[in-house]
DNA sequence: AAAAAGGGGAAGTGGG
DNA sequence: TCCCACTTCCCCTTTT
């Protein structure tokens, strides 16, 4: 039998868990439900896969190609509809699962929550987090765990390795409900201007060339350090996907990852990248945009719009990167 | 016309 | 030592 990668299963649930651009259509039948997925729009939320991020719709297919054999022999079917949409680049494709509820199959239960299931995005920019259970929020659903599905790749009987004994993909998982989770530090806005004032000064003179020799930067904090820099297009993506930052950044276009910045509230971001940053002196959207067009320049990971204050999420790129 | 935003070269920084 | 992902400065151009 092919082996899962289990990632790969945390990532397809991942994607109903969250919500995102799931219809409102999903009829409970008994013993049913279905889930159409639009993969265009999904691709925006690309997974990161151990070395190198994923879209979405290639994670989705590798499941389908993968589970198909398994899930039928359960219950579970995959049905895939491709929809062309009315614009000329954009081509929807959805996939409809249609899932055995737990109450026809007792196998596939769902571990109870306490609290009711929050959608979450899949980046921050500390990195990738996941929950080790979850539930699809309706009626029907299960847990990949519950199935012997783990995310260490290993059989239920955790004594059968999947395929190697480590794989990137298996590490991420494995370290994303400890280490990650300690790290992960939620976006704040301060509105008190001066208590930010306190923490980043506003230098007299340039930054580059200060008197004082200081450097530009405070030292990264080992966490940092061992998760990698923040990376800007990742801080504005998860600020685009916190609702909470909505009057700030915001989706023009969100199938196509198109978004903007808030004219009045755009040196705000910019300060706040800084701070996460831990620059010293204080970023301005002017050097925040320098690096976006440094992106742009490189077609990797956003464009610029011909629109004021607008870019582009580029999916190709999230897969290109490696 | 003025302000805001866009653009890009060049050099520098710090982490990995 | 090199590369990446910015950061900073500066100055010019384009758009609103």
């Amino acid at each position: 039998m092919k082996r899962i990668r289990g990632d790969h299963v945390t990532a397809a649930f991942d994607l109903v868990f969250l919500g995102l651009s799931l219809t409102e259509s999903h009829t409970p039948a008994v013993g049913m439900a279905s889930f159409p997925v639009s993969l265009t729009a999904l691709d925006m939320y690309a997974v990161e896969d151990g070395l190198s991020y994923q879209p979405i719709s290639t994670i989705v297919s590798e499941i389908i190609n993968d589970l198909s054999p398994m899930m039928q022999q359960d219950g579970f079917t995959f049905e895939e509809e491709v929809v062309t949409s009315s614009e000329q680049d954009s081509t929807e494709r959805f996939v409809e699962l249609q899932v055995l509820s737990a109450d026809t199959n007792p196998m596939w239960g769902c571990q109870k929550k306490e609290e009711p299931t929050q959608f979450r995005p899949v980046y921050s920019p500390d990195g990738y987090r996941t929950d080790q259970d979850f539930c699809i929020p309706t009626n029907s659903v299960f847990s990949a765990q519950s199935r012997g599905y783990r995310p260490d790749g290993y059989d239920s009987d955790g004594m059968t390795p999947s395929s190697g004994s480590e794989s990137p993909a298996s590490s991420r998982s494995s370290s994303a409900s400890s280490d990650d989770d300690e790290d992960y530090v939620p976006l704040e806005i301060s509105d008190d201007e001066e208590e930010a004032e306190d923490e980043v000064p506003s230098p007299k003179w340039p930054c580059r060339y200060n008197p004082g020799g200081f450097h530009t930067r405070i030292p990264s904090s080992p966490s940092k350090r061992r998760h990698g820099q923040p990376i800007l297009w990742k801080f504005l993506y998860e600020m685009l996907m916190d609702p909470q930052y909505s009057k700030h950044i915001y989706w023009t276009n969100q199938s196509k990852g198109m978004f903007k910045f808030a004219s009045e509230k755009k040196e705000e971001i910019a300060r706040m990248w800084g701070e996460k940053k831990g620059n010293r002196c204080v970023m301005t959207y002017q050097k925040m945009a320098r690096s976006l067009r440094n992106y742009s320049n490189q077609k990797r990971h956003l464009v610029k719009v011909k629109r004021k204050l607008q870019y582009q999420f580029l999916s190709d790129s999230l897969v290109a990167r490696a």
